[in-house]
DNA sequence: CGTCTTTGACCGGCGC
DNA sequence: GCGCCGGTCAAAGACG
């Protein structure tokens, strides 16, 4: 198990621009004037309070920022543990045999779908009630279908029309439909290598971004991860891709190429890489640099400082 | 022939 | 009770 996969403080991503750029240079300066500066010399302690309080500003900014980016890693390095665990854990339980859901008079020998999350995921789902009488079994699956949900986000080509993740399992489409809050139609699919997995998955178009397909899981599978066999399955490592966007802190996993549960503890230790943190730090940078109020105040800054340096009299 | 996709119909929850 | 809407079924066809 490797629930220790990640060490929270190594995501202190120190993005401070402010208080270490001027302040030690600052306070070298005054001594270095010459006597024509003292008549600019309030005009430059307004600059330079100005300055002062938009580098705090940032800075401060800057600190929610990383407190944001280590919440959202403990998050994930929580939702990551969950995960290897429930890949960890040997699926062997004696299924209740009808895969099938059947409405009308069919359904009094239903299927167990409230097992999973009883068994497998204790303590992410804590609402399980005992199953000590048909009654509560029927009630789990009615009030308690869901027993996790979780959504991939998913980059594809805007112009594929084609609602397909590959994450290595085997699915089955058994509907699609066209949802009100989503021009673009939404196809349900089964888990189709085990007949009694549960897992069941959406797949929709981005109502916001077109290129993006958002597939939500719902249910743990109960069977082993299918490697090899299925035809939709690819093989070999390819990076994962990362994206963080510039207006929302949206990450993007794109599964397109691989095997989804092996593959995304690896994902989860590449997260923990220098090589992913120098990714983040780089979106980070990026997004800041995209930021006109950012630019704005390092362009003050800048000319605050020009103000202050006249060019070398020679 | 078996498996998968498509698609119209149906079911059930929910709000009014 | 009624209508809307998301989710599911299942027959028919496609495909390998």
């Amino acid at each position: 198990m490797e629930s220790s996969w990640i060490n929270t403080s190594s995501l202190a991503l120190d993005l401070t621009v402010g208080p270490r750029w001027f302040p030690d240079e600052a306070s070298r300066q005054p001594q270095t004037r010459s006597t024509h500066a003292q008549q600019s010399v309030s005009k430059k302690d307004e600059v330079e309070v100005g300055l002062e309080a938009k580098l705090n500003q940032m800075s401060k900014e800057n600190k929610m920022l990383t407190e944001m980016v280590s919440v959202m890693h403990y998050n994930y390095n929580a939702l990551c543990n969950q995960f290897l665990n429930v890949v960890g854990s040997s699926p062997s339980k004696g299924e209740v045999e009808s895969p099938r859901r059947k409405r009308k008079s069919e359904s009094p020998e239903m299927v167990n779908y409230g097992e999973v999350g009883s068994e497998k995921i204790d303590g992410v789902v804590s609402h399980n009630e005992s199953n000590s009488s048909e009654d509560n079994m029927f009630k789990r699956f009615r009030e308690d279908p869901k027993p996790k949900i979780s959504k991939v986000y998913v980059q594809t080509d805007p112009s594929d029309s084609s609602l397909v993740v590959k994450d290595g399992y085997q699915w089955r489409k058994y509907g699609q439909k066209v949802t009100r809050d989503n021009p673009s139609p939404r196809a349900y699919y089964r888990c189709s290598f085990a007949p009694t997995c549960p897992v069941k998955k959406k797949v929709q178009k981005s109502a916001e971004d077109r290129s993006i397909l958002v597939a939500t899981y719902e249910g743990e599978h109960n069977h082993g991860y299918l490697s090899q066999g299925a035809g939709s399955v690819q093989s070999g490592p390819q990076p994962f891709l990362v994206s963080i966007g510039p207006s929302c802190p949206t990450i993007t996993l794109d599964l397109t190429q691989q095997g989804s549960q092996p593959d995304l503890g690896r994902f989860c230790r590449e997260m923990e890489s220098p090589e992913f943190q120098r990714l983040l730090v780089e979106q980070m940078a990026t997004s800041l640099t995209k930021d006109p109020n950012f630019t704005t105040a390092i362009a003050d800054a800048i000319s605050g400082k020009m103000s202050q340096h006249p060019p070398a009299q020679n």
